[in-house]
RNA sequence: GGCCCGGUGGGAGAGAGGCUAUCCAGAGGAUUGCAAAUCCUUGUACACCAGUUCGAAUCUGGUCCGGGCCUCCA
């Protein structure tokens, strides 16, 4: 079965043609870092690192390529706001998006551009647009020129003449028209600029990705992704921008775009207030694997209703895929090597990554999985091809006791394991000669401490209860 | 105003012309010292109105409702 993508440019699926199929190559816009990643930024990362997953089992050679904007008027702003150097907020918050994304076990990507390593590149790339006439000086800034470009607005399906009509804003003197937009703008001294052929400045927001994918991509590359909210105007102008410089090559083959996703049905965004942080949910004890399962449980290009029940549910969900593991430690599981089964999980991302197809999937393996109920050598090769499957998900990479026993819960208290260990043998010692009320008294000791028992066939097992997710 | 998406059972959420989605929650049963877990069974789903068709939740047209973009935003 072939993959097959959504392509916002065409407006339906299509079966994926590589450019070359020895070496796939992504793009996808990175975060601007000037603040903590809500859980609306996280979607993004976690799709297309699940994509990533996908096309590297497929192909060869994947190089994906995510940018940090470390440039923008808003950093500007934050920095100002917090009386901190420019070079402060963009580092703190680079790093706290490296670590928030690793625990949502996000793979990342091959290279990680940052814009101001690279304003040279946008540098030549304004000259070459201005050398060709599609872009022109105006007032110390460099404009790019719409209607000079034959299929702007095509991503959109906008026409520049709509987006003139609609204009709402009040244009600015320097722009010859209304749609035109800036690929060079003037700095003051105290905003950070650069020299260039049009004085000390900064690069318009969309110049960026159009230089840096081209510096690490080339002129034509695969997919390049961003959340829908992206295809006008950033996905837009960087078409126009990247068309324009390469004497029409064609940018990006497909474009894909994730869905919104919604807090009580509305839109989650920094100025209406209502997001989570990843931050703060993984501090609320919620694991990075929840969260990542909540995103992945409904279909990318979907809107998502983000809410505490939805990670609950994935926390669930998460408990059952465990325990099938349980039994055997993750490293068992992993060096047990086995033949790749044909995998039905595979298949179904194949269909422009109908991820919660696949965890239906995954949910008969449990199933399955479960009716056998042994631990032997056979099981464990299933167990090994149900852990393969979840990897292409990106989740289940935590050792199963662990994630039972909240081990990896930073929050977590430390819980007395010779303390729990003690109690369970001489429960089990009453259970023997029958004290079945001496065995439920210690039972309930555990239960005060949120310590739940589970009485198997091998032995009694425990889990960290609700309450502590 | 223009342009896009959507509306599926208590909740989440796929599918896509005829075949049980699935998960969570609920009910009944099996199992269990008791539990938990697991297994089995189970409930009223496809916004509305027409049309196409032997057959539509799935296609077409219209209606209503919701969300988004057109301005910084994943």
């Amino acid at each position: 079965m072939d993959l097959t993508l959504y392509n916002t440019y065409s407006g339906q699926k299509e079966i994926f043609v590589p450019v070359d199929a020895e070496h796939i190559r992504m793009y996808v816009c990175g975060p601007t870092v000037y603040n903590y990643a809500h859980i609306g930024n996280a979607r993004p990362v976690v799709v297309f690192d699940t994509l990533a997953r996908l096309l590297r089992k497929l192909f060869p050679k994947v190089t994906y390529v995510r940018n940090i904007t470390d440039i923008d008027d808003k950093i500007i702003s934050a920095a100002s706001e917090q009386g901190k150097k420019i070079n402060f907020i963009t580092t703190r918050y680079t790093n706290q998006f490296h670590a928030d994304m690793a625990e949502l076990n996000d793979n990342g990507p091959d290279i990680e551009p940052h814009a101001t390593d690279h304003i040279t590149e946008m540098i030549k790339m304004v000259e070459c647009l201005i050398e060709k006439n599609f872009a022109y000086v105006k007032e110390g800034h460099v404009l790019f020129s719409v209607k000079k470009m034959k299929d702007y607005g095509k991503l959109s399906s906008h026409s520049p003449d709509e987006l003139i009509a609609g204009a709402r804003i009040e244009v600015s003197s320097y722009k010859n028209s209304p749609a035109d937009f800036v690929l060079w703008k003037p700095s003051s001294s105290e905003q950070p600029g650069w020299h260039s052929p049009w004085g000390r400045g900064r690069p318009g927001w969309h110049l960026e990705c159009s230089a840096m994918s081209e510096k690490h991509l080339g002129e034509t590359f695969d997919i390049h992704g961003g959340g829908q909210d992206l295809i006008f105007p950033h996905h837009e102008n960087e078409i126009a921008q990247s068309v324009c410089a390469h004497s029409g090559a064609p940018f990006v083959n497909y474009w894909m775009h994730n869905g919104y996703l919604t807090v009580d049905g509305e839109k989650m965004s920094k100025s209406l207030g209502n997001f989570y942080t990843v931050r703060q949910l993984l501090d609320e004890g919620w694991d990075g694997e929840t969260i990542r399962l909540a995103l992945l449980k409904s279909h990318y290009r979907q809107p998502l209703n983000f809410s505490l029940r939805g990670l609950q549910d994935a926390k669930s969900e998460l408990d059952r895929f465990y325990r099938v593991l349980r039994g055997h430690s993750l490293a068992e599981i992993i060096n047990f090597s086995s033949e790749s089964q044909h995998s039905t999980i595979e298949a179904t991302l194949k269909n422009d990554l109908n991820t919660p197809g696949a965890i239906h999937q995954l949910h008969g393996e449990a199933s399955r999985l479960f009716r056998l109920s042994n631990n032997d050598q056979s099981t464990l090769k299933l167990k090994n091809q149900f852990f393969k499957d979840a990897s292409l998900l990106g989740i289940l990479q935590r050792d199963p006791e662990d994630w039972f026993k909240g081990n990896n819960k930073k929050s977590n208290d430390k819980i007395d394991m010779v303390f729990v260990e003690d109690t369970i043998a001489l429960r089990n010692a009453a259970r023997a000669r029958g004290d079945f009320i001496e065995a439920d008294r210690l039972r309930d000791i555990l239960s005060a401490k949120n310590i739940m028992l589970e009485d198997n066939v091998d032995g009694t097992v425990w889990k960290v209860g609700e309450g502590q997710k």
